[in-house]
DNA sequence: ACCCAGGCCAGAC
DNA sequence: GTCTGGCATGGG
């Protein structure tokens, strides 16, 4: 288990092993953080502008106090223990190739509204283009925030937004999307659809309240569930990721990889995405 | 010009 | 219940 230190507005701690900063945040789970010209990641996150930092087996985290604790720790996850779990993934032949590609892969838990408007605003869209509508977002209704040479604005909360329209948005570009991101708002501050009431239902329930707000779908609701809910078992389907399970899995996930499959999906896709030609016309 | 993008909705069978 | 076209916009 890895403990905290707070030193000087900077917080520290040893990280577990093969533990990757860059991999965790470039590898397509999250869009909140940009790397900096050196070695960081900058971001407007938990209210506040901060500094990630990794050097060997050390994170860094600037611009912080000791209440920051808990959240971080939530937010990489530190409670679960990744040892079990890896050993379970790298078991199976398939599966170990993803693993050993990047082993630093750690499943966020990542701010529950941020999560569930970017993953609706990402839907058939591209990426430079969801940072774009982002980008809007952010700087219209959230908090302006700086630390050294960076400054940028925290996503807004569902409250910062509670007046926004399909036309007051309409400076966001963000097409269809608007409407789904108004209902969404909607949702989350009339306390419809909130983390706290996600939080008491199954998998399965949860999944089905999330499906209530307007362009959230399947896959929509299983990233909220996974990358923000906690919900490691969780599995978003897209089109490639069905055709792995047909190919390789055609029985599901072995046993003792179910209960973290969506961890697993991660290594996948992050394998994937660098290594496109291997899973050409596998299925 | 053309195709595509971590999908979803509405309407048609 | 399952399938298909259309969707707003902009990057490559």
């Amino acid at each position: 288990m890895n403990s905290w230190q707070f030193n000087n507005g900077v917080l520290k701690t040893n990280v577990p092993p093969a533990f990757s900063l860059d991999a965790c945040l470039s590898c397509g789970q999250t869009f909140l953080f940009t790397k900096t010209k050196s070695d960081g990641w900058h971001g407007a996150v938990n209210g506040k502008a901060i500094l990630l930092k990794q050097q060997s087996d050390i994170l860094y985290i600037e611009n912080s106090t000791e209440e920051d604790i808990p959240f971080w720790h939530n937010f990489f996850a530190f409670d679960v223990d990744y040892a079990p779990l890896q050993t379970a993934f790298v078991k199976d032949e398939f599966l170990a190739n993803a693993v050993l590609f990047e082993p630093g892969i750690r499943v966020l838990r990542q701010p529950f509204f941020e999560t569930l408007l970017m993953f609706i605003i990402s839907q058939n869209n591209n990426i430079p283009r969801i940072s774009g509508i982002v980008g809007r977002l952010c700087e219209a209704y959230g908090t302006p925030v700086s630390y050294k040479n960076f400054s940028g604005h925290t996503f807004p909360t569902a409250q910062q937004m509670a007046s926004c329209t399909v036309e007051s948005l309409a400076f966001l570009r963000a097409g269809f999307r608007a409407k789904y991101i108004v209902d969404a708002v909607q949702c989350v501050t009339k306390g419809t659809v909130t983390q706290e009431r996600l939080a008491t239902l199954n998998t399965e329930e949860a999944r089905k309240l999330l499906l209530q707000i307007k362009g959230v779908g399947p896959k929509v609701a299983d990233c909220v569930l996974l990358f923000a809910c906690g919900r490691f078992e969780v599995c978003p389907m897209d089109v490639w990721m069905m055709r792995v399970m047909q190919t390789y899995y055609p029985n599901g996930f072995p046993a003792e990889i179910e209960p973290f499959a969506g961890i697993a999906q991660q290594y996948l896709f992050h394998y994937a995405r660098h290594n496109a030609t291997l899973f050409d016309d596998k299925g």
